[in-house]
RNA sequence: GGGAGGUUGCCCGAGUGGUUAAAGGGGGCGGACUGUAAAUCCGUUGGCUACGCCUACACAGGUUCGAAUCCUGUACCUCCCA
C-alpha cells in the first residue's frame, strides 16, 4: 500500500495542504520531511510517539526524515495549544534535553545511509541570526493581520492570559526553520500534530515569499481517548520513553490498560501492524473484548519498539508475577528487575532474628500503611500480603524463612500496591 | 464604626450537657464480582503491641460528677445597618 493511502487508512491525516500535489511529489521520488520536537524534557514521552512514528513511516516508505530539535524555538515557547505563557527553560537545561531526545531518536529512525535520518538543532542556524537581520529578511514577509488570525494567537488574545510578544513571535521562528530546511536540505514537507497547522502554514507562506518554492504540510490528529483526554498520561504523570523514568513494565501496563474504545485507534496511530492483522484484532475486540487480544498486541508491539526484546521480556515476566501466585525462591537480581518501579526500604537484618519482625510494623516500614492502626485494619480487611500470600494473623512475625529471595521481602497492599523490604 | 450569624473528622453536612471517636453523603482504602475495565455490592475510614488507654468538634480559659453541646476572651468568615 502506498504511503498516503496507508496514512489515510490509519486516520493519520488530519489536514493537508494540496493533497494531490503532495501525492505527486511523493510519487516523483524520495523526499525529505521534517517534524519539530520541543525539548521540554530530557526524555520523549508517549505524546511524542505519533510524530516519531510519522517520521518512521516516511522513512520506511523510502523518504528521508529530519527530526528537528528545537534548541532555539524551545527557548521561546510555542503558544499553540497552550492556555498560558510558558516558563522559559534555561540554556543549560535545554542543551541537556536536546541531547537526551537525540539519543532516543536513534531507536526509532535509521541514521545510516543515503536516506539516513537527520537530527538537527535549529539553534545552530538561529544562534547567529541577528535580530535586525531577522526582522529585515523574515519579519518583513509576515503581515500582522495574518498572524493575528492564527488560532493559536487569537485564542490567547481572547483569553485573560494574553500572550507576550515573545510567544507571538514564535511562529516566525518555526516558519523560518521550514524555509531553512527547504533551502539547505531540500525539505519540502513538514508534518506535525493538528495544533501545528498554523505554524506549518506560516512556513509554507514564507517559503513561497522567500524562495518562491512550493512547500507542503500535513498534520496528524491528536492522540486522545474516547472521552477526549490526551493519551499518554496517568495520574502519576506522563508515560516516558526512557526506562529510567517509566520502567518497561509500567510502559507495558499502560498499553494493556487502554480502554476497548481506544485500543483500535492506538493500533492504527502508533503501530506498523498491517491491515490484515489489524482487521483480525478488530473483530476480536468485537467478539471477545474480555480476552483483550488487541491490548496485548498493542502493549507488546509498543514495548518492543521502545525497550527492545529484552525490555518486553522483562515487562511480561513482571506482569506474570504481579498478577500471579506466590513469590518464592527468586534471586535478588530477578526481584530487582521485576519490581523496578516498586519502592523499597532497607532494614537491618537483625530485625528478622529473635521473635522476628511484626507484620504490622513491616507494612508501615514499607510505607504501605501510615500507622499501625491502618496496618491492622488492612490485615483485618484481608488486604495485606507477604510474598503474595494473604496475611490472616495480625500478630504474625516475619523471619528469614519468609524471605522471597536472599534478602528481600515482598509486601503488598490491595491488588497492585507493592513495596519491598531489603534486609542487609 | 454598630448589629446578627457562623467555624464539626480528608470534603460536605447532622448533632445544642451523659456509650458521641461523633448520624448521613462524598472521597479514600480494602474485599467480592469482573477483563489487571466500567458498573454494582459489602466492609472500613484519629493514635497506641489495644477487651484497655490517649488525643479530638477554630484557639485559650471557665462552669459541671460529666461538654462538640453552657459561659468568657481571641482569631477568621458571612450577612445587615452606617
Amino acid at each position: 500500500m502506498d504511503l498516503l493511502n496507508d496514512l489515510t487508512w490509519r486516520g493519520l491525516i488530519h489536514q493537508a495542504t494540496d493533497r494531490k500535489g503532495l501525492s505527486d511529489l511523493l510519487a516523483s521520488g524520495p523526499q525529505t520531511i521534517y517534524i519539530g520536537f520541543d525539548p521540554t524534557a530530557e526524555s520523549l514521552h508517549v505524546g511524542h510517539l505519533m510524530q516519531v512514528m510519522m517520521l518512521r513511516r516516511f522513512q520506511r516508505a523510502g523518504h528521508r526524515p529530519i527530526a528537528l530539535v528545537g534548541g532555539a524555538t524551545g527557548m521561546i515557547g510555542d503558544p499553540s495549544g497552550k492556555s498560558e505563557e510558558r516558563n522559559l527553560l534555561s540554556a543549560e537545561q535545554l542543551e541537556k534535553n536536546v541531547e537526551g531526545v537525540a539519543t532516543q531518536m536513534r531507536r526509532f529512525l535509521d541514521f545510516e545511509g543515503s536516506q539516513g535520518a537527520l537530527l538537527l538543532n535549529n539553534l545552530t542556524w538561529m544562534r547567529d541570526f541577528s535580530y535586525l537581520d531577522f526582522l529585515r529578511d523574515v519579519g518583513k514577509n509576515f503581515p500582522v493581520g495574518v498572524m493575528l488570525g492564527k488560532e493559536s494567537v487569537r485564542s490567547r488574545l481572547e483569553s485573560e492570559a494574553g500572550l507576550s510578544y515573545t510567544e507571538f513571535s514564535y511562529m516566525l521562528l518555526q516558519a523560518y526553520d521550514f524555509v531553512h530546511l527547504a533551502r539547505e536540505q531540500g525539505c519540502r514537507i513538514q508534518a506535525g500534530g493538528s495544533d501545528q497547522w498554523g505554524n506549518i502554514t506560516a512556513g509554507i507562506d514564507l517559503g513561497r515569499r522567500m524562495l518562491g518554492a512550493q512547500l507542503f504540510g500535513l498534520t496528524a490528529p491528536l492522540l486522545t481517548t474516547s472521552d477526549g483526554r490526551k493519551m499518554g498520561k496517568t495520574e502519576q504523570g506522563a508515560i516516558w520513553l526512557s526506562a529510567d523514568r517509566t520502567s518497561p513494565y509500567a510502559f507495558y501496563q499502560y498499553w494493556i490498560n487502554v480502554a476497548d474504545d481506544d485500543v483500535l485507534r492506538c493500533l492504527r496511530f502508533l503501530t506498523e501492524i498491517d491491515r490484515q492483522e489489524y482487521d483480525q484484532l478488530e473483530s476480536q475486540v468485537q467478539e471477545n473484548p474480555a480476552a483483550r487480544t488487541a491490548q496485548q498486541r498493542l502493549a507488546s508491539w509498543m514495548t518492543q519498539l521502545v525497550h527492545g526484546d529484552e525490555g518486553l521480556a522483562t515487562a511480561q515476566r513482571a506482569t506474570e508475577i504481579f498478577f500471579g501466585g506466590e513469590i518464592d525462591a527468586l534471586s535478588d537480581r530477578q526481584l530487582g528487575e521485576i519490581f523496578a518501579d516498586v519502592p523499597s526500604q532497607e532494614l537491618s537484618r537483625e530485625q528478622l532474628g529473635g521473635d522476628g519482625l511484626w507484620v504490622v510494623e513491616a507494612l508501615c516500614q514499607a510505607g504501605l500503611t501510615s500507622s499501625n492502626g491502618e496496618a491492622r485494619r488492612t490485615i483485618k480487611e484481608g488486604g495485606a500480603y507477604v510474598n503474595n500470600r494473604r496475611v490472616t494473623d495480625g500478630d504474625q512475625r516475619l523471619t528469614t524463612a519468609d524471605l522471597a529471595s536472599e534478602s528481600t521481602l515482598v509486601l503488598r497492599r490491595g491488588k497492585k500496591k507493592y513495596a519491598l523490604l531489603r534486609f542487609i
